[in-house]
DNA sequence: CTTGGAGTCTCCCCCAGGAGGAGAGTCAAG
DNA sequence: CTTGACTCTCCTCCTGGGGGAGACTCCAAG
């Protein structure tokens, strides 16, 4: 009744395969009961088959082999149950991010377009009289540093009674690209002549003109695509660029998803 | 404005590294739009930028290269899109797999009782009269045959009115382990002397005695834990098996989600 | 006792999709 | 001219094994 079973049933036995039996054994997470020492046979033992199995079930769920390990090494089962908890938000995090990125392709597949769906369209756009707040954001807080600014500025307008007149909308006067550190302007257009005495909130005029845009749908994050789209479409057709860039903001984060949000993208082209 | 970008720039403006550039442009799908001779630089246009995206989109789904080269290579944007569907679907799989697979590590938290939480128990069982079935099985087909089985087992109990007067069972006459073709008894209990004169199945008397059991919880595919589990313990206990193993079936498929399906799985280990 | 077939051993190379670094060449500004 | 930032090619390394070569080893039948 010494039950020493050789690689190939216990490789059946645990539907691993006989070279990950031996990966497993060379990495001493799973070391065979014994090894012959003049043939280097390996033998398991029944009872490791459990072991063979739950290292079969997290594998499946890419769990790292070092993570294996130190999850089975673990003997305390409240300290196991919070790294496999860990785990299980890690994966839900990349299906979330992967169902994300599935929306994304389906959105591509419903314009039947092809793979960047962009219309770039010239059109003239009549100056606004803003309040402005300038600020430097690098690319990694920039959705929680313009929605900071965003709130500074709703209240100094609010504060002013010179209530929004139209879409608010953004100046980028650094390159978006670079992942350095960018110079932008946020910007409510309200009432002309309002003044904002105090604090950063400052009132100008930003110019009109002819403008190359289009509009991009879906989540904040992935607009790149509009610009180059955009600056492309210039080059070939060889306009100037006449200014920075401008991100109109069709409608409101707050009432609709993240999928459905337009934002239009604007590169001055000459003025008139 | 002979828009040439270096190898850098591009990367920042793509967020694709300088490495992976370079590795998609061995690989012929983002070739750059000019290659100094002399130095070797790689020179990208803005209008690349896109596609560039469209890499990384697909890249961040997990679609690997060939394919991506394929997608992008494709013409008609009714076959890239019944592409990106096939791609859809693969993913969707996958996230249905391993949302099974965190179900299953949920329940092995939820227990807290380390990785493998069975409870194994000797009890005495009653001999059994029976309508039987025997048949040969491959592990890939399992499922469906034994469901055949059961159905034409059903069948035969109703038209005999011997109604089935316990939970069904399955005795496994060969290793369960292997990946071979398996004999295998499908029992349904009957009212002591029912006869089945004609077809494939027998009535027959199934001995009763000492068995250890364990009961497993969850999808059918996963229960093989449970048998290593058991096999294990009698091993440990110094037991002798006395029989082959038998699986009871506690609970409907047709009633209980897979997760709450209920199987007790029963060795022999001596006849009283 | 031999023989044959199945099982197992170690060793080596291979895959994707790059990351990291070495050592050398290049480019633009001061 | 120098300096620092870029870029080049070429090399190795990573994960989690798969495939195969060539050599033992084990078990059962003849």
């Amino acid at each position: 009744m010494t039950d020493l079973i050789p690689i190939g049933r216990f490789s059946r036995m645990t539907r691993l395969s006989i070279k990950a039996l031996r990966f497993y054994d060379e990495q001493g997470m799973l070391k065979p009961l014994r090894v012959d020492p003049s043939s280097g046979y390996r033998f398991y033992s029944r009872v490791q088959a459990n072991r063979a199995e739950a290292i079969r079930i997290l594998r499946s769920t890419g769990m790292p082999i070092d993570e294996i390990r130190e999850v089975l090494a673990e003997d305390d089962p409240e300290l196991t149950g919070k790294r496999l908890d860990m785990h299980r938000e890690r994966l839900l995090e990349r299906l979330a991010e992967q169902e994300r990125m599935l929306r994304f392709l389906e959105r591509l597949i419903d314009r039947g377009e092809g793979v960047m769906p962009y219309h770039v369209t010239v059109k003239q756009v009549e100056p606004r009289f803003v309040a402005a707040l300038r600020l430097r954001i690098s690319l990694a807080t920039a959705g929680a540093d313009v929605q900071r600014g965003f709130g500074t500025l709703v209240q100094a307008v609010t504060a002013a009674g010179a209530g929004p007149t139209c879409k608010p909308f953004v100046i980028h006067h650094d390159v978006v690209d670079e992942q350095t550190d960018g110079d932008i302007e946020i910007c409510i257009p309200v009432k002309p002549g309002t003044a904002f005495p105090d604090g950063p909130v400052r009132a100008t005029e930003i110019p009109g003109g002819q403008v190359a845009a289009t509009v991009h749908r879906g989540p904040y994050a992935e607009i790149s695509p509009a610009y180059h789209y955009v600056t492309g479409w210039i080059q070939e057709q060889g306009h100037q660029h006449a200014g920075p860039p401008r991100e109109i903001y069709l409608n409101d984060p707050q009432s609709v998803t993240q999928d459905d949000l337009l934002t239009e993208v604007q590169f001055p082209i000459g003025y008139a």
